[in-house]
DNA sequence: AGCGGGATTTTCT
DNA sequence: GAAAATCCCGCTT
């Protein structure tokens, strides 16, 4: 799986459309899990609601570091949640993955879940990361590589993509940059 | 179907 | 000390 991250090096919002239908790997004890990307959210460091708005701090420093890479971060005591860092170097920016839908390995993702079965396996950020077991042990990760990798796809016609505000956070509340695929069952909220 | 609270720890004020 | 890019459970309509 070889892939041309410069699509990435865009502004977040760009990136965060652009992620829209590409594919996720990941690789666990030689099993392939893979899903696709429904559901999307930007943030970058002009975003009252983007960690990076305050500058690069230890917990951020990924954000600011190349596109293409794993941001992983730990909230509410118990939850990570998985962006995909967008931008040039040196800028914060990414895009979380909000919701994915499985294509290969559902069983183990399922497993993963303990017991969480059909949409409720991966519609939602932290969902998604227990079911594909993502955790701080990626931060910083390069998504060209094994064992999770990104495979960009085709870009979706602008009709299959919907574009509304994010969900979960207090600041910049009406920001419209959450984006999900028209009608994909996993979409977290509609 | 919708609301309210609890879990639990990192990060920032 | 409080809030956090969340999820799950239980209770009420």
């Amino acid at each position: 799986m070889s892939d041309d991250f410069s699509v990435l090096r865009d502004d977040a919002v760009t990136v965060a459309k652009r992620l829209l239908g590409c594919i996720i790997e990941r690789k666990i004890d030689g099993q392939i899990l893979r899903a696709r990307i429904v559901e999307t959210e930007a943030y970058d460091q002009t975003d009252a609601a983007s960690h990076s708005y305050n500058g690069k701090t230890p917990r951020t420093e990924v954000m600011f570091g190349p596109a293409g890479h794993a941001y992983i971060y730990f909230t509410y005591g118990m939850h990570y949640c998985f962006n995909i860092v967008a931008g040039e170097e040196g800028y914060g920016a990414g895009a979380l993955i909000r919701a994915v839908e499985p294509l290969e390995g559902e069983a183990r993702m399922v497993e993963n879940r303990h017991g969480r079965t059909g949409i409720e396996t991966t519609n939602g950020p932290a969902k998604l990361c227990q079911a594909l077991q993502i955790d701080k042990r990626l931060l910083g990760h390069d998504l060209h590589t094994s064992p999770l990798q990104l495979a960009i796809r085709p870009v979706l016609p602008t009709s299959e993509i919907v574009q509304t505000i994010r969900i979960g956070i207090s600041r910049a509340k009406d920001v419209p940059w959450r984006f999900y695929i028209a009608g994909n069952p996993y979409v977290s909220k509609t």
